[in-house]
DNA sequence: TCCTTATTGCAAAATATTTGCATTAAGTAT
DNA sequence: ATACTTAATGCAAATATTTTGCAATAAGGA
């Protein structure tokens, strides 16, 4: 199986984008990341060596590339890899410490899909995202 | 039926909220709406009697006080009228128009409890949005 | 290695949200 | 109706967040 930093760099010239030290460590940060993260956390876990400016501008354009999918939760923009490196899903995330699961089931998908044409509307996509607290959560009463 | 702007009375009271013009603007407002509004919208919408200050601050305790209802849509923040006034349901909207339709499905709720279970987390809440083009927006050619 | 131009960094502007504090007024008691 | 208590407001200013202009830098093809 193919490499994901190999498949980013097929995805950046594919969308003729050049492959900076500044992006590759956006992607970095988001493959190695258990969850979606925000701008703001990335530019936190970025070593400082490019401004948030430069993050702002590559969250765009990696963003808009498809090489980088948009997760809205709450009333927060978080980010994560896209389409090329991880399929579509939904995320499943405790409410305590914040990881997320990976949701995907064809049922709910299609269930979204007739749901949204019975309203009348042309279905163009959708928002689902699952809240809970973990079992590791739940254990520790350390509160 | 009682009358919405009652119910709101009682529900000011029961949170014991003073009953100010401003919260009476922004209630009326919501409850015009044919869609769940943003904090500048709201601005927007009000007279200009209030300050945007305060209606930062009198969403805020209406919304702790269940009054209204955060939807979050997107990157941003919308609110609307809460479970006193409208039972929990969930949004279909048009992305051309921005109008929206409440979408209330038991057998979808069912299933995003268990889908929630079933990876482990213990069900606190969901997020739950539909976006589409509606039939009066796609016959309307003129783009 | 050179060249073109996308990308970056910095500073500053534009936006969005929050806070401190004096003033106003809602709701209760008199 | 009047007085009283204090929540709520308005204003100014502080913070926070995101965007933009522009000169300097560096990615990637020639």
């Amino acid at each position: 199986m193919q490499e994901l930093s190999q498949i980013f760099d097929q995805e950046m010239r594919r969308a003729r984008l050049r492959i900076t030290r500044n992006r590759r460590e956006i992607f970095y940060i988001l493959k190695n990341s258990n969850r979606p993260l925000s701008i703001k956390e990335i530019i936190k876990t970025s070593k400082g060596d490019s401004s948030f400016t430069s993050v702002y501008r590559s969250v765009d354009s990696l963003t808009h590339a498809g090489i980088l999918r948009l997760v809205p939760r709450g009333f927060k923009n978080l980010y994560e890899l896209g389409e090329a490196f991880r399929p579509h899903h939904h995320h499943a995330t405790c409410e305590k410490c914040g990881e997320s699961v990976a949701v995907h089931d064809a049922d709910l998908e299609k269930m979204m899909h007739h749901l949204t044409i019975s309203t009348g509307l042309k279905p163009t996509g959708h928002q689902f995202e699952l809240f809970g607290v973990c079992r590791r959560c739940r254990d520790s009463k350390d509160l």
